[in-house]
RNA sequence: GCGCCCGUAGUGCAGUGGAUAGCACGUCAGCCUCCGAAGCUGAAGAUCGCUGGUUCGAUUCCAGCCGGGCGUACCA
């Protein structure tokens, strides 16, 4: 339509040139600004060496003249605003159907096909089975979490999943930490180093493997009962992390276990095969793997020279695996500590033959746990900890996954337990659950009355009777729902959708205190009952990318 | 030193290559005989860290600097 207004601006002589440089069409911030704009006129600016302002005017008159056919049901207005910007308004009657969709459309409205099925691995979490999950681990579980239900929304086929890191020297210090509660447990004096665990949580264990394993452990010799101390006791910690996971809202598709990459043989094959490759050479006894040739900053050893393997090794493995798998990206979410280890496992990606773009890392920057303001110093090594579980006690679930999804993972987040466990209006959750539970009031109470017969319907009625201001804007918000969730799937945040829903809710609790739903003016009222309804529908499928649930009543 | 993240209102945070920089909490002033006041309306409050550069236009992109956080192992 611009390009039309271009050519007849051109041959009517408005204009000097009919070349078009890129412009865009896009939404205005403002109300006010229409429901489309463009910048045409001023990144013309110079082409057509003429003032922006003038150059849109030209435009406006040449559309009105040429497509006049346009304008009429669906077009409003067109207007020149600003310093050149031309400004499309639409009709009311353009947007209405907009909430027969979401009613017909219900839980999957906003689904986008975006992904075309792509299959997609987010991996997060992956906690060492060696304690509890602390609040830092929420955030990222929380992450995780909304990103693979995003994806997932915006048509990516994707699987969640956690790695178990069950080999290696943490878990042996664990079977140690254990072993060690068990001989003081039996009176013996034994010295318990500072590298060991100190956590209450391995006395416990300490217990409960002598009720079930004692008389194996009786016969056993050190090496022995400190091997059958850490698999007791790894179980055990796993165990315990997946319920507080559950508890969490957080399933996972799949429990990968580090230790089957050895057993398998694969942590071996993939160093023979970069051995092959000269990607792996030998220095001071142990192997270096090449990174430093895909960017990192120096080389990286995979086999000390007491000839262990590092966790390095074994994620070069892991991750040729999970392509192997068939994943066509891998989305690794990791704490911010972790993020010197971006370049390494990338330059294992693209060493094994995928694309950099393949690969994403969310890197989750760190809680910073506060008491009434004051930091809490958290050591799991300490065993001194605020747990997940802790705080989804307290606070519950929902609060807790909104707060940690309530601004970027990019930047630090405060959370304060004082603050967190008040169960006062602070805590933005409430905000937009309340809307879901008072439509959901408003709905029964239409019900009782013999308005609707069920309160819930796939088809609104006398739409055309929306056309206050609060009733369009909340349409054109909910018409915007797709797009939110696609911006967030691209991007990897899922903030934008807390972003989006504390707009939605804002628009509502606005609208409700400007207009009653349930009036005199029956087809009004079955209008706004089917715009309601479909905010509400809105509001559901957004918490539920969240993992947050939609109440009924609160 | 080097690398990553952050610097926007009193506080915590959104946001954008353009037209009036938003939200929450806090402060002040109002709104329930009326579908749930966990709500709404209004007011006050910001030289978008600093300096350059790219651009018709920069808070947004780039460089440098200054602050803050994190990391920088043959640890995991």
């Amino acid at each position: 339509m611009v390009l039309d207004a271009v050519r007849t601006a051109f041959e009517k002589g408005l204009l000097p040139s009919n070349q078009v440089p890129e412009f865009e069409v896009e939404t205005p911030k403002y109300e006010g600004q229409g429901d489309f704009s463009t910048n045409f006129a001023m990144v013309s600016a110079k082409l057509q060496k003429m003032a922006p302002a003038k150059i849109a005017k030209s435009l406006v008159e040449s559309m009105s003249d040429s497509t006049h056919t346009h304008l009429g049901p669906v077009l409003e207005k067109i207007e020149v605003a600003g310093p050149g910007f031309i400004n499309f308004f639409l009709s009311p009657g353009a947007w209405h159907p907009v909430v027969d969709q979401v009613l017909n459309q219900d839980a999957s409205f906003g689904a986008s096909a975006m992904g075309r099925g792509q299959l997609v691995q987010v991996e997060f979490v992956s906690a060492n089975p060696t304690g509890p999950l602390h609040v830092g681990h929420g955030r990222g579980a929380a992450v995780g979490d909304a990103v693979g239900n995003i994806l997932s929304f915006a048509g990516f086929d994707v699987q969640k999943e956690y790695y178990i890191n069950d080999s290696g020297r943490q878990i042996r210090t664990l079977g140690t930490s254990v072993w060690l509660r068990l001989q003081q447990m039996q009176g013996k004096t034994v010295d318990f180093p500072q590298d060991c665990y100190q956590g209450d949580y391995i006395r416990d264990i300490a217990q409960e493997v002598f009720a079930t394993r004692g008389k194996d452990l009786a016969d056993a010799d050190e090496k022995q009962g400190i091997e059958i101390c850490a698999r007791f006791a790894a179980g055990k910690i796993l165990a315990g992390i997946r319920s507080d996971l559950d508890d969490f809202g957080v399933r996972f598709d799949n429990w990968f276990s580090e230790q089957s990459l050895y057993d398998s043989g694969r942590v071996q094959t993939a160093i023979e095969n970069f051995k092959e490759k000269d990607l792996i050479y030998e220095k001071d006894g142990a192997l270096w793997f090449r990174t430093e040739k895909f960017g990192d900053e120096k080389d990286r050893v995979v086999v000390r020279n007491n000839g262990l393997t590092t966790y390095f090794a074994s994620d070069i493995a892991y991750h040729d695996e999970k392509y192997e798998r068939g994943f066509d990206r891998v989305i690794d979410v990791w704490g911010a500590d972790h993020h010197g280890y971006i370049k390494r496992i990338d330059a294992a990606v693209v060493a094994t033959g995928r694309k950099s773009e393949q690969f994403d890392v969310i890197l989750v920057q760190l809680v910073n746990l506060l008491r009434d303001g004051n930091p809490v110093q958290m050591s799991t090594r300490a065993g001194e900890f605020v747990t997940l579980k802790d705080i989804v006690d307290e606070v519950g679930k929902d609060a807790a996954r909104f707060m940690f999804l309530s601004r970027s993972y990019d930047s630090g987040l405060d959370f304060d337990l004082e603050l967190a466990k008040k169960k006062s209006s602070d805590n933005p959750v409430y905000y937009v659950q309340y809307v879901h539970a008072r439509i959901t009031g408003i709905l029964n109470k239409a019900k009782d009355e013999g308005l609707i017969d069920q309160t819930d319907f796939k088809t609104g009625s006398h739409l055309e009777k929306l056309v206050a201001e609060e009733e369009l804007k909340l349409i054109k918000l909910i018409a915007g729902f797709r797009e939110q969730v696609e911006k967030s799937a691209e991007t990897l945040h899922p903030h934008v959708i807390f972003t989006y829903l504390m707009t939605l809710a804002s628009a509502f609790h606005a609208y409700y205190n400007h207009h009653k739903v349930i009036i005199a003016d029956k087809p009004l009222s079955l209008a706004r009952l089917s715009l309601v309804l479909a905010v509400k529908k809105v509001i559901r499928n957004g918490l539920a990318l969240l993992g947050v649930s939609a109440p009924e009543r609160m």
